[in-house]
DNA sequence: GTGCTTGTGTGACTAGGTCACTGATCGACA
DNA sequence: TGTCGATCAGTGACCTAGTCACACAAGCAC
């Protein structure tokens, strides 16, 4: 796929955008850009308010929280065919907003600058419900954060982490990445693999945690 | 006041409304109305999608969170003022929210049918920003509760609740009510208020908490 | 190789959550 | 007015999770 294709179809991927009033369709196309950022890139955080919406035509970004104490929490992931919606609310906050979002891969992306997503939230019903659509599905994720963080089971919620984001039967993260992104501290990870190790589910190497008895991993992990 | 003064001017009561375009205002007072409910009411929650959208004039709104496992945990209050955005998400929401708002005292409310909404939304940009502002704000409030959560430490976020929510230097609230206000378990309140107690900072009866050190206990709610 | 950095393992300890109780308090109402 | 039932609070035993202070190992740079 070239450049140009990508900045011609772009809107259809994105399920809300496709019913989208043609004229503002274009508008759309001709005054938001695809770019493209390297992984790694922080893409908001830190005080650093975005200027643009981003829709994610590939890659994933990660939005984490970051707490005072130095310790973060992975509060979701955007995906491609997703918006960054959380932004906009960034774009507004009168306030800081103390997560951070992070390019896990190199990100592909339609940006809209802030001016372009005022009119077309002013002019378009589709893109209206496309937005609010989003922060809904946004803000039941943050519910399911705090659900699992104040009443699940650490070894519940790490067995499933490691189905979730293996690929190929093989997640590649450090004990310390994966304490962050379950919130909580680097040895209670070393202590959980161990564990599952113990019981023959995973394999460890350095940097990485293969699977060895899915059903045995998915099995807690549903419990 | 009277009901008819409140319907009149309760408006300029909302910080983002007082700039609201002249006809819309009328428009805002005409079709929308004022309602009164009555304290332990259930707002929205439990598959019960509302149809309007709350601008509080007077009393409390409490949002919790329902856990699967029964415990909850409270998200934030709405007081005078605030609106119920969150409402907002819940009216488009594809997914059920699992959270819950409840009239924590009698309620006097402004209430927009999901309709007014929808063209509020669509011609105003000063209730654009007012919806996104609450948006950003609720946001902001659920990272606060992950971050406590996850990273505080319970004696420190006991004491806070209890400075916050104490009137006249008495807080009147159950330990189990409390266990529910903070996302934990009705002993760990139990022992911590024990604690407190035999510090000198706090007396205890059926049903209540009375400050007796306030320094105290907010020397430890600093820490 | 010699270090340096980063990642992992571990023991001892504290905080917090769970379970299974007991006893206390407060209406309701016979 | 005593009895019953419901709600509220206290407690010990036990388990899980987070903290602290390390030791040790693997990979990289020079």
């Amino acid at each position: 796929m070239t450049a140009m294709a990508q900045k011609d179809d772009w809107i259809d991927r994105f399920d809300g955008l496709s019913k989208l009033e043609p004229g503002l369709r274009d508008m759309l196309t001709t005054r938001s850009q695809v770019v493209r950022l390297p992984a790694d890139t922080v893409i908001f955080g830190a005080g650093k308010s975005p200027d643009h919406l981003l829709l994610l035509l590939q890659g994933t970004v990660r939005v984490q929280h970051l707490a005072e104490n130095g310790r973060e929490v992975v509060l979701y992931r955007a995906t491609a065919g997703e918006s960054c919606v959380l932004t906009t609310a960034c774009m507004l906050a009168y306030e800081d907003h103390a997560a951070e979002g992070v390019a896990e891969t190199e990100v592909l992306a339609a940006a809209i600058p802030r001016g372009v997503f005022d009119d077309l939230v002013a002019s378009s019903k589709a893109f209206r419900d496309f937005v609010f659509r989003a922060y809904s599905r946004r803000i039941t994720d943050l519910f399911h954060v705090i659900e699992d963080i104040a009443f699940r089971r650490m070894d519940i919620r790490l067995a499933q982490k490691i189905i979730e984001r293996a690929e190929a039967g093989v997640l590649k993260a450090t004990h310390a990445q994966l304490a962050a992104e379950l919130g909580t501290a680097r040895e209670v990870i070393s202590r959980q693999l161990a564990e599952f190790q113990r019981r023959g589910w995973i394999a460890q190497s350095r940097g990485a945690v293969e699977i060895l008895d899915a059903a045995g991993l998915r099995a807690l992990a549903a419990s």
